[in-house]
DNA sequence: TTGCTCCTCACGTCACGTGAGGTGGC
DNA sequence: TTGCTCCTCACGTCACGTGAGGTGGC
């Protein structure tokens, strides 16, 4: 049903089972309809932007509580100190990416270097 | 014992259990020479350059086949494709990350600029 | 004796993947 | 009847963390 979204259907068991989703039944099939829709695009969302579950649950949930306004629906459910915070550890993340790729590089160069010496020698 | 390395004694078990040290026992007891540091130091750096347990435990092996050349010891393990596609692999990983930096950025400008409105207002 | 480190299970975490075995409706 | 999708356990994966309960040597 729901896979127009490109998740597989474990994947939505899973988000179930932790609260995320609660599709109504028709039996034991399960029935997705736009509020479910709404809360896997802010998953999905979520998990791009490097949240766990556990932070996107918390944000689904302080997001029904003050369902008042219907901002991009992520932001809104964001306080912005979390937002300071995740930046930071994404930039984090970052530098150490960007610093195992400078090595990775200079390792290539150095073996490309190597196999010629080895091959004109 | 060898925790001057900064990782856990279950890490060391963990790395044990998979194959990638093998410490000599004295009874019960783990005694780490010269080769098991040898090895985590090997294991530190590949997980640092974003390999998994299982691609540095091949390094390991094939290490120790050839060793008759002494190289910076990981780069000798590496064949240059794998080093090509271990890049690849790390910059679409950045590339996800810049994205999700931008996207939080944008996010925090719009929340302080609606909270000037809404103080102002 | 107290306190320290070492040990071995073995379950918990994170976000799912992957069968195993069974059902409903066209 | 065949074939399809849906379902519910429940174990597997990755790299460990975290007790529970017991031992050896100063």
């Amino acid at each position: 049903m729901a896979r127009d979204f490109g998740v597989s259907i474990r994947a939505l068991r899973f988000y179930e089972d932790r609260g995320l989703l609660s599709p109504k039944r028709q039996g034991a099939t399960r029935l997705y309809g736009a509020r479910e829709r709404r809360n896997l695009k802010m998953i999905l969302k979520g998990k791009q932007l490097g949240f766990t579950l556990a932070e996107i649950s918390a944000m689904l949930a302080s997001q029904s509580e003050l369902l008042e306004a219907d901002t991009s629906d992520l932001e809104m459910a964001l306080p912005p100190e979390q937002i300071i915070a995740q930046i930071g550890f994404l930039e984090r993340q970052r530098k150490e990416l960007d610093a195992a790729i400078v090595e990775l590089r200079k390792a290539h160069c150095r073996l490309v270097e190597t196999s010629f010496l080895g091959a004109t020698a």
